[in-house]
DNA sequence: TCGATATATATCGAACTGATATAGTCATTC
DNA sequence: GAATGACTATATCAGTTCGATATATATCGA
């Protein structure tokens, strides 16, 4: 495997998946729904494309293995584990890697950036619309009362089916941002649209 | 040039260095160092390698113009400017777009998330290490009193040098997103601690 | 019955990052 | 006084990753 040690660059697709196989097994499928909607979707990003080329990697290295598992009606599935070299692989980079920087990305905020050059009303649209996600980001979140019924991958989820303290610990974090957010817009919105309305008044 | 109308993907870093030209003219190094440490740094990114292949395409496209300029001990410099034409586009653009998700990527809250696999320490001092990132943000975001000595590029800034509304807005946005974060780790570190603790004694 | 959505794997082009090369200046440190 | 690292500046490229698409099947609602 690769020895990242100190490095700063963020974790790989295939330490993502050794992760997510730490709550039990999973098909590549699954995995990809931890982070569109699962555990890690408010912080972590892979998608399909190499996810399945990420776990074909892991299963020549003898960091995990499956099963082919067929299913009535339905393709068959092949059902990924860790080995105990995978398992041991995975905490000992969690041990030796400098975690990345953390990177938020947002186009909206972008764009806000350029409200003095755009119709108001679209500026105002841009803050409700990232006031919606968050709102629905902050219900999404709630690791306790998840109404995704029967979430398939119980990760991040001890023995008795509780979230872990981390896991917990995380989503409280995310909430909080969540809140902070539109707590912010709440203060500050109609503020900004009436500056950006007088100074618009005052070119013309 | 692309037309991206009603699709939620991200913003490409052609549109992008014609966002960080809307604030004047600018070399590709200089464009960098807004995404690196200057005005959009908090919520985009854009690494060299993609900006230069994209002044260059948006030269041959007509959206960018640039002036070589010799300097004393230094590098020549590329010194490009908007022209009407890419100013436009670039506006249309915002109108049309339909602006992509948020992202955000931490491995550090990833790792939390296996905060019951980690030697205790490690759990602490990855909070501690998130919390100091996000008080370093919190500094640096402030676009009033930038301690940053002459920011080389005025972009975000009006005739009069003053922040426009729309950048001080989101601005204050990552501010208080940051606040909440450490407010969240102080209230809440000791106690994810403590959990740890004693669920480990529990297993002993 | 048509289209949409979901399960499931696989592949590939396009985009982007991070590293490196080149080249010169400046400040610090040993 | 020499080495080291940091800064300005452009350019290129290997490797990684995304997003789209293909394939196959089933279900559900309009």
């Amino acid at each position: 495997m690769h020895n990242r040690m100190d490095t700063k660059q963020n974790m790989d697709v295939r330490t993502l998946c050794l992760g997510a196989l730490m709550g039990g097994e999973a098909t590549g499928y699954e995995i990809r729904k931890m982070f569109e909607d699962g555990t890690f979707s408010h912080f972590q990003i892979a998608s399909l494309g190499s996810i399945y080329p990420a776990l074909t990697k892991l299963t020549q290295d003898g960091m995990v293995t499956f099963v082919e598992r067929e299913q009535e009606n339905r393709p068959d599935k092949k059902v990924y584990q860790l080995t105990s070299e995978g398992r041991r692989t995975f905490l000992r980079t969690l041990l030796q890697t400098r975690p990345g920087e953390d990177r938020y990305r947002s186009d909206i905020l972008f764009m806000l950036t350029f409200a003095e050059e755009l119709p108001i009303e679209l500026t105002e649209a841009l803050i409700d619309e990232f006031a919606a996600r968050h709102e629905m980001m902050k219900i999404d979140i709630d690791p306790d009362n998840p109404q995704k019924d029967e979430c398939p991958l119980a990760h991040g989820r001890d023995e008795d089916g509780q979230p872990t303290p981390g896991c917990r610990f995380v989503a409280g974090l995310g909430q909080a941002m969540c809140e902070a957010t539109l707590n912010f817009i709440r203060q500050n919105k109609a503020g900004l649209i009436e500056e950006l309305r007088t100074r618009k008044d005052k070119k013309a």
